[in-house]
DNA sequence: AGCCATATGTTGCCTAGCGAACATACCAAG
DNA sequence: CTTGGTATGTTCGCTAGGCAACATATGGCT
């Protein structure tokens, strides 16, 4: 609706070999992704990897208690449900749509296929795992010793670069969730970095207004990720080949 | 020293089928894991792959101001060095020995070729690497909404689980690195158990009474891991066949 | 225009855990 | 036996963030 859909806004899917890429356009299908979705369950069967253009996908760990924490976050430079190829099946985590978009996904047992080609896709697929291995153990660090205010600056900025906007449709009671603090708690961050000007807000929008600022404010575990991010995957066309 | 040194006591190389074990085995080294050695560092090159024996090998994010929390634990279960084989060569993290004993090298050069046979060498090393992406979420998750009491009770069944025995030589400060809080949190909440009667501990030797207890009074992120590192890798003998 | 659901702002209280400073206890080497 | 280094115990004050209860504002709808 906003733009029109190519499969290639994903980032692995655009940093395939033509003929790789040729093998699974035609088994692509665009899936409609509004806010709040849940693509999977902790532990459920996973039937499709997802390819998200644009759209955000956010994977959470939901607890007995109910509270819940996000591991990473999934937009247009990965892909969802790595546990297929990784040889698991499924996951503890539950994945569920952060911020409304389309995407593309691939039946399990087709990427299953490719991934054991052993050639280019897999080699991508890995270094993509990587990087989002890299994304947990950073959150994991997060958790451990920032405040809520360094870590909504990193939130941020990890949902902006996977977006090709400087603005999030979002309620601060989500972002809450998200982070797994007290909606309160983030809406006194959010606050702050509002009279500071960094961003704007007003009923479930965000719009990022000093992005510079925003990163100094963050915890240095933004960069980390990032940094690993574009080592690993840097986003030249044609990696994979 | 204390047990003969069998390469298959670590678990992942006992599930080997034994063509592919004997390819590897000529070329496995035995290594001395003394306490605190690191095997390497944040960023830095990686030219072996660890396969733990008797030791067991702890996996740190260290922060810009010095401060570090653990995002792994890695034992006979397991393997070191993952990053070689998933394609980027290194990570973010420093691996140190955590409880002393000794383990296998194996040429980086010489894992990735096996890795890249795509065969069952490939799929074991993939499941244990969900397995290890479970708990470093699971860690994320712990760190940001349970106690210090609960994240040691996680912290000692999961480093027993990995040695074949009901003590461990440690002091409260480096379990307190780890779990990247203070000493006295930790020496508080060591105190609490042993008043309790569920570990007895003197100088940097940690004996666990009463496990079931133990097990009680940690949070699910301890059954959680283990449940998913059972489902990955049930310890039977030839699960790589 | 007026209404209502929902998003955001605010306040008071409480606890876990931080920081620092210090006391004690234990083991090993001289 | 003594001494010193290291491991553990304890205390005090402080702050971030949890929980609860409520006030306000705003945008879409009738």
């Amino acid at each position: 609706m906003t733009t029109l859909p190519d499969p290639r806004q994903n980032h692995l899917l655009d940093a395939l070999l033509s003929s790789d890429y040729d093998r699974l356009f035609p088994n692509l299908e665009l899936v409609k992704m509004p806010l709040g979705h849940v693509l999977y369950e902790s532990g459920g069967q996973l039937d499709y990897v997802y390819f998200p253009t644009t759209c955000i996908i956010s994977l959470l760990y939901v607890m007995e208690n109910g509270s819940s924490a996000e591991i990473a976050i999934v937009g247009n430079e990965g892909i969802l449900g790595i546990s297929l190829f990784m040889g698991g099946e499924t996951t503890p985590s539950r994945a569920v749509v952060q911020s409304a978009g389309v995407g593309y996904r691939l039946a399990g047992s087709f990427l299953k296929t490719e991934f054991n080609r052993a050639g280019p896709v897999q080699r991508l697929l890995l270094r993509y795992t990587q990087a989002l291995i890299t994304q947990m153990a950073q959150t994991a660090v997060c958790n451990r010793h920032h405040t809520v205010e360094q870590q909504l600056c990193r939130w941020l900025l990890l949902s902006l670069d996977r977006l090709a906007s400087n603005e999030l449709t979002m309620t601060q009671e989500l972002i809450a969730n998200m982070l797994g603090v007290r909606r309160e708690g983030l809406t006194e961050a959010a606050c702050k970095l509002q009279t500071s000007g960094l961003i704007e807000y007003s009923r479930g929008r965000i719009v990022v207004i000093d992005r510079p600022k925003l990163e100094m404010r963050s915890c240095e575990c933004y960069q980390v990720v990032k940094a690993e991010f574009d080592r690993l995957l840097p986003s030249l066309h044609g990696i994979a080949k």
